[in-house]
RNA sequence: UGACCCAUGGUGUAAUUGGCAACACAGCAGGUUUUGGUCCUGUCGUUCUAGGUUCGAGUCCUAGUGGGUCAACCA
């Protein structure tokens, strides 16, 4: 069976539901960011999965922020989030919701809760609460208030409401069971007094409610049928359905998959945030960061990302994921769509003696050999041309198709040339490449039967435009920075993951100068357009190398 | 000395729900090529262990082993 009609679990589940005709077949996803950070990679694989889904089987997804703790969240953050989905192609239409909209229905829930006993004000300090815990292994003990009155509860729920209590010195707990092999059953706290202004309720609560009292409910109020999260939720699962219970409201059904995790990547907020505050990247979207708005940046586009969502898979195993796979969808597609320009990285002169000086040429190129539509450009050629400094070698190996003394190499576009000398300094770094080139080898209309193994890029000189190049590469070169015991991530951080060129020389008709826009600099790499260039200096980020098997010969 | 979850090539993910283990990435070899790109072909290599059920087990059961999560008034 091909693996493209292949369903994962949870598309099984779904498929299952709908037959059952469990929620009159009705699908309804959301995706619940935290405002406290930029949206990542990871974050991408979760959307594509419940946008996906609800696309898939006629249904829709929610937006909804989970922006229960104001101490961390920003609407910054929220600006940024609702950008990067866009971007990713998803459309939440009017369905943008929040946590924080439900802070009247949760706080009534929590009343009822009381009135029902299963629910007390907790006088305890937050040590205290932990040392009667207990551990996995042995069981807790009761809180000395978990059997107070409704009516003291009420009473003191509302005065924690009202402001009256200062933080840390009462909570409202839920009573489950302390005794549950399961610590997130024992009491859970689900209410805390916070007196800090949230970002959309401003200063009008003094309590807010804990993730496990917000996010299920939530979900039920919305009537959302498929309440998709990460595996560390799993041992929330049972507190999710007891209050679902408990409260008789919408079952919404917790499923849990596992994260996404890359080689050569971190992708936990927090640390994310270290690399941000302490300056090793120059911003949330630095072209180095896993995020989407540094994906974004750095080239890739929302179809390859899609295209990598889908290719690793949904299950419940731990996974790393090969940093090479992401790289694979970002070729894939902007190899479609990429236009061809001809820029030298590291150039050195090549001069042709015998083309006459102060001829000029325009030779066409085609933009994009896979794309018909993209059109083509002129090519100002002449005698003084850049080529790359790694196409030339003095004593060149017989696998090195390219320029050395005697040998014989195709400029694209243009002729055949024949190597005839060069010209070094004392050191014997070579200033100048010397070459003869072959008029009936014209391209396009050569039937000289002259050989050349290999073709180059190049730039006329005189033509050649100054570009700004910035060469990245892994942000780390180890590939789990995390897994090595007693030493900080930071200590993996790749020296080399920028590398600028200052002065690269472009060719001089590129179809666009849009930011954003992408290019493959021939046999280079991709490259996209930066926000930094100004009108007289492009700057060019390079999304991802092309695939090159001269340097695997290289290293062997 | 707990509960819950997981275990399929180097990396991921599938397997018509008990019936010939496949797809992609990576690797390797070759072909095409005016990009050492793309494309095409071939190739390498997989069910954690031990029992059990069954005509038949990657799939079900038991035990073990290994990994993950849980003792924030974070999400």
């Amino acid at each position: 069976m091909a693996m493209g009609d292949a369903l994962n679990f949870i598309e099984h589940i779904v498929e299952e539901d709908i037959r059952t005709d469990k929620n009159d077949g009705r699908v309804l996803t959301r995706f619940p960011p935290e405002p406290n950070g930029y949206l990542h990679i990871g974050h991408a694989k979760s959307i594509c999965l419940n946008f996906g889904l609800a696309e898939k089987y006629g249904g829709l997804t929610n937006l909804r922020f989970d922006d229960t703790n104001p101490a961390a969240e920003e609407t910054e953050y929220v600006e940024s989030i609702k950008e990067d989905i866009q971007w990713l192609g998803f459309d939440w239409e009017d369905r943008e919701f929040y946590a924080s909209d439900y802070f009247d229905q949760l706080y009534e829930f929590a009343e009822q809760l009381i009135r029902d006993r299963l629910a007390y004000v907790d006088d305890s300090t937050s040590e205290e609460i932990a040392a009667l815990k207990g551990t996995p292994t042995k069981p807790g003990t009761h809180s000395p208030y978990r059997e107070r009155s409704v009516e003291e509860n009420l009473k003191l729920f509302r005065e924690m409401r009202d402001g009256i209590h200062e933080e840390g010195t009462k909570s409202l707990r839920a009573k489950v069971d302390m005794a549950s092999p399961n610590m997130l059953m024992r009491d859970p706290i689900i209410y805390r007094v916070k007196k800090v202004p949230h970002h959309r309720t401003g200063d009008k609560w003094n309590i807010y409610p804990m993730y496990d009292f917000a996010h299920g409910q939530s979900d039920s109020i919305e009537k959302i049928t498929h309440s998709i999260c990460t595996l560390e939720f799993e041992n929330h699962r049972p507190l999710y359905d007891w209050f679902i219970e408990k409260l008789g409201i919408f079952p919404s059904r917790q499923i849990e998959f596992a994260r996404l995790n890359l080689s050569y990547t971190i992708m936990s907020k927090r640390r994310l945030l270290i690399l941000v505050n302490e300056g090793y990247v120059t911003g949330w979207d630095d072209p180095r960061m896993p995020t989407i708005s540094g994906l974004r940046r750095r080239g890739y586009t929302p179809e390859s990302i899609r295209d990598f969502a889908t290719r690793v898979g949904i299950a419940k195993r731990n996974n790393v994921i090969d940093l090479s796979l992401l790289e694979f969808s970002g070729r894939s597609h902007l190899n479609k769509i990429a236009n061809r320009a001809m820029v030298v990285l590291d150039p050195i002169k090549l001069v042709i003696t015998n083309y006459p000086e102060g001829q000029k040429e325009e030779l066409p190129a085609i933009n994009n050999p896979e794309d018909e539509t993209a059109g083509s450009r002129m090519l100002p050629f002449g005698r003084e041309l850049f080529i790359e400094r790694t196409d030339f070698m003095e004593d060149a190996p017989k696998k090195f198709y390219r320029l050395s003394p005697g040998r014989n190499v195709r400029l694209k576009h243009a002729y055949i040339i024949h190597c005839e000398g060069f010209v070094a300094d004392s050191n014997g770094f070579v200033q100048e490449v010397h070459c003869t080139y072959y008029p009936e080898t014209k391209s396009g209309q050569d039937k000289s039967g002259i050989k050349s193994k290999g073709t180059l890029h190049w730039v006329a000189c005189d033509k050649a435009r100054d570009v700004k190049v910035r060469l990245y590469d892994r942000l780390f070169n180890e590939e789990n920075p995390l897994a090595h015991e007693g030493k900080d991530f930071i200590e993996f951080l790749n020296p080399e993951s920028l590398k600028v060129i200052e002065h690269a020389k472009m060719e001089p008709n590129i179809p666009t100068e849009e930011v954003g826009a992408k290019y493959q600099f021939l046999r280079t790499g991709y490259f996209t357009i930066d926000k930094d260039s100004a009108s007289e200096t492009l700057v060019f980020n390079r999304t991802v190398t092309l695939k090159d098997s001269w340097k695997k010969i290289q290293n062997k």
